[in-house]
RNA sequence: GGGUGCGUAACUCAGUGGAUAGAGUAGCUGCCUUCUAAGCAGCGAGUCGUAGGUUCGAGUCCUACCGCACCCGCCA
């Protein structure tokens, strides 16, 4: 890539000036932080100034000297106390167009060493409603997972669901004491009864003493496999799963389903590990591990607890023997954690125990990726006015409607006539686009105040205008006859400004997706794409294509179709169709 | 009390130790017989929470303080 390029010959030109030893300093290039100097920009000699006891400008004047970038970009400049600027030269980027033009990646390079790689991420609760803080997760964790899966990692989509615990003691009490039928009769229920049953269920829980006990009861006879016990949970996640799944197609999402329940029978193993290894500590009749640099409310140590009074496992133990497995059976040599920030210091302690314990091979990275609460406009956690999450659901029905109504009301205004098939369709890729890309656009680890408004709209930075770009570049090709596809090579003459702004922002999405992969950041391809097609929509404004004199006419062809793939792709790393028409 | 994160324009937010801190929204002014106006151009809007420090250079790194949120023993 081209910054690449940059940085080794400003590396050579500083060990051609001033010797070997200053082969390993880091060159400081950067893209541009103004238009006006250029398009990227080394700062390296004002780092220098000290350990050289010379003028920064004089090192520059030096280093520049030494460049060997002729065929790259225009003469070097230095300007202010010492930065050294570089423009690229028309010719340089249309061979670069010309190649990318020819590949269908668009010039974005595959890894040299793939890693096998588990991302965990949605994971919402077995017996509740999908609500919007699984939007983030959802969202974020499938687009991590499409960018790793198109650099050419493997890629593993765990979908780490809760339908294991206590709380299915109190559900299936619940269903024993007020539907018996639900126990032994298959699709009795729908999840919207579902739901209040579990809202009746925790209100019977936090009621009553003997319901209390029956629900612990429960959970021991689920745990030791009583039939009856057994079916009322597979029905519980049938019913579920079956609600999740209408709002993965929806979203367009997969995930290979791998809920905690999967683990539950090598906790014990986990816990025995634990103490062969005498991490094993008990505590107040919990068996649990003491972690190094945290402490609790009373400043004595903090405990990872692991095996409950009770007898019982927790959420840490699975966790531990998720990793465990994720590293020795699925082979993983990476694995990122897709959830809120809040539990942070909770993948801290597992990674810490995990460590310690050694279940973390050289070589096997673990990485939370945390994203931030989704708050309401009180900047607490959100509920709707009634106390309960906005449903998921529901949002994205509103997304679909709203962009629906939307549209008709261009129609009208426009004259057009279209089918409802065209309708619902556009309806669709631009409310779901919006909702993905209103949550995308935001960098992952701040807090989110959630706004319908802002969610449901359609102008600005939101999907529907990088849509609308992507739409503009297939109404030329539609108006002119032309298949894009088969535009020649070699064709490509930028002389306008605006076609070269176009072409320099093109080219930058390999370096940018380098970024997004390091970082985890979606928001960043997300400021690319809106550049992109900002910079595609002064271009389209100012600079007439199809009626343009050849050689200009095919060559903005060119450019107009670069600029539509890069938005499919990027679009399609954040997990937003494109449509040729809206 | 301890830990983690966040305080940037009226609002919602970007911002990689570099030059004069940027978008979008909202408001105001222009631009559709032209490749789709879900667009383009322009205008106004800032003590980057406060005070120190490191650095040639700090919105960005460090320390303290103020404010907000989240986590801190048997929920995940």
């Amino acid at each position: 890539m081209i910054i690449e390029i940059l940085r080794n010959r400003v590396n050579q030109a500083i060990i051609a000036a001033f010797g070997a030893e200053y082969g390993e300093i880091d060159t400081l290039v950067v893209p541009a932080s103004n238009p006006r100097f250029g398009d990227y920009q080394c700062n390296v000699a004002l780092s220098l100034a000290k350990k050289l006891q010379q003028k920064p400008r004089a090192i520059a004047s030096q280093i520049a000297d030494n460049l060997n970038v002729t065929s790259i970009c225009q003469p070097p400049t230095i300007a202010g106390p010492g930065f050294i600027n570089f423009t690229l030269l028309a010719s340089y980027l249309e061979t670069q167009l010309e190649k990318i033009q020819r590949d269908p990646r668009l010039g974005v390079e595959q890894v040299k060493n793939p890693q096998k790689t588990v991302v965990d991420f949605s994971s919402p609760n077995i017996a509740k409603e999908m609500h919007v803080g699984h939007l983030r997760s959802t969202i974020i964790g499938d687009s991590i997972a499409r960018i790793l899966e198109f650099r050419g990692h493997q890629v593993l989509r765990l979908n780490h669901v809760g339908d294991w615990g206590t709380q299915f003691g109190m559900l299936i009490a619940y269903l024993r004491e007020a539907y018996p039928t639900a126990l032994t009769t298959a699709n009795a229920l729908d999840l919207g009864d579902l739901v209040s049953l579990y809202k009746k269920a925790k209100l019977r829980f936090d009621d009553d003493e003997e319901f209390r006990h029956s629900a612990r009861q429960e959970v021991v006879k689920l745990q030791s496999g009583a039939e009856d016990s057994r079916h009322g949970w597979e029905l519980l996640c049938n019913q579920s799963r079956r609600e999740f799944q209408t709002i993965y197609n929806i979203l367009d999402i997969k995930l290979t389903e791998r809920g905690e329940s999967f683990y539950n029978p090598l906790l014990p193993g986990i816990v025995e590990e634990l103490s062969r290894q005498g991490l094993l500590a008990e505590s107040e009749g919990a068996k649990c591990v003491f972690l190094e640099g945290f402490t609790n409310k009373t400043g004595s140590p903090q405990p990872l607890i692991v095996q409950k009074t009770d007898g019982g496992y927790n959420y840490a133990t699975t966790d531990l023997a998720a990793l465990n497995y994720r590293i020795q059976q699925d082979k993983a040599q990476k694995i990122i954690y897709v959830t809120d920030a809040g539990q942070t210091n909770h993948f801290a302690g597992v990674f810490q125990v995990a460590q310690r314990a050694g279940m973390l091979p050289e070589g096997v990275e673990v990485k939370h990726v945390p994203f931030g609460l989704v708050l309401g406009e009180n900047g607490k956690k959100l509920q709707t006015r009634s106390g309960e999450t906005v449903r998921l659901r529901d949002l994205l029905t509103e997304a679909v409607s709203g962009a629906k109504k939307d549209l008709e009301a261009r129609l009208v205004i426009e004259n057009r006539q279209e089918t409802p098939e065209f309708i619902n369709k556009v309806a669709q890729v631009v409310g779901i686009g919006a909702v993905k890309y209103a949550d995308l656009s935001q960098n992952r680890t701040s807090d989110y105040s959630f706004s319908y408004d802002k969610m449901l709209a359609l102008q600005g930075n939101t999907a529907p205008y990088m849509l609308y770009a992507y739409v503009r570049v297939q109404g030329i090709s539609r108006k002119g006859n032309i298949n894009l596809d088969n535009l020649p090579s070699r064709s490509v003459e930028l002389e306008q400004p605006e076609e070269l702004i176009l072409a320099k922002h093109i080219l930058r999405l390999n370096e940018v997706l380098g970024e997004v992969e390091q970082d985890l950041l979606p928001n960043r391809l997300c400021q690319y794409l809106f550049e992109l097609s900002q910079k595609f929509n002064l271009f389209y404004d100012r600079t007439p294509v199809l009626k343009a004199p050849e050689p200009q006419r095919t060559s903005r062809l060119v450019l107009s179709d670069l600029t539509a793939r890069t938005l499919k792709l990027g679009l399609s790393l954040l997990g937003i169709e494109v449509l040729e028409r809206m």
